[in-house]
DNA sequence: ACAGTTATCTTAAACTATTAAGATTTCATT
DNA sequence: AATGAAATCTTAATAGTTTAAGATAACTGT
């Protein structure tokens, strides 16, 4: 009981990048909630469906790194993720930054606006998010 | 001759995605231009100084690969890079984003936005793009 | 209850990434 | 020219990723 707790914290600690395979099947897993192996392998467009037991082996080993977790329904196992997109998105980037930006999460963000042109919506929303940092500074929340 | 150039263009075609070694070393070819095995290993942090030979190889690969090229000069290889940052840059993003993001760069710049305060001097930065994009549509260069 | 189907469990092959040792070559110095 | 140092070239061990086959267990229908 105690070890299954430490077990789980030791899992959360050291959290790995998904790699781009565990990607797509969490993708799946955070859209549905929870799901099948049968379910999964049906989940990716009809010519790039993944072989069941090739699912199977790396459902396991998510599970293993504590991405995903499972319960047994009848005889079938139902995955759902133990980790939030939220978390992995942020994990991610910061790799991304780590790795390409020096770890300016601004650089990103620059080269981001530079390479893709922006959408007069996106725009609104850009200058929102602007505004409203602006207005936190100017109230001296932080220098 | 002819089959060096097919190798070269080939080897453009399909630029792959540098694994976390190959951006190590990459960082520091763009930082210095060139710089021979012995100056890459130098580059790094006194603790984290990789082997003379590990370093060796992994350029091999990286050249390999398509990422960098070497003259001989006196009796050691100088190496140069063969990508732009900004290649890679643009190669890493739209990874994570494929991945991550389904696709979405505006999904990615708002996960930056809430996840990461901006500095003063980048929101600076950040407000004269918006700015500039404003002018641009404005003026009709864009729906 | 038994047979067939469909799951999971065990195992592993092929490939890539990372690290580095040992063999060989090359250059400079005596 | 010989010797030693330092570079490259060859080889490989280890770990991680991706794929899937074969063995075993479990449920379902007759």
């Amino acid at each position: 009981m105690r070890n299954e707790l430490l077990k789980v914290a030791r899992g959360k600690q050291q959290l790995s990048v998904p790699t781009a395979g565990e990607m797509r099947l969490l993708q799946i897993l955070w859209d549905r909630e929870e799901a099948t192996v049968e379910e999964v392998v049906d989940a990716h467009p009809e010519k790039e469906q993944p072989h069941y037991k090739t699912t199977q082996t790396l459902l396991r080993i998510m599970e293993q790194k504590g991405f995903i977790t499972h319960e047994s329904r009848g005889r079938v196992f139902v995955f759902r993720p133990l980790v939030s997109r939220k978390t992995i998105d942020d994990l991610s980037v910061q790799a991304l930054v780590s790795r390409n930006f020096h770890g300016s999460a601004a650089g990103l963000l620059i080269k981001l606006l530079e390479a893709n042109p922006i959408k007069k919506t996106e725009l609104d929303e850009l200058e929102a998010y602007v505004r409203e940092y602006r207005k936190r500074y100017e109230l001296g929340d932080r220098e």
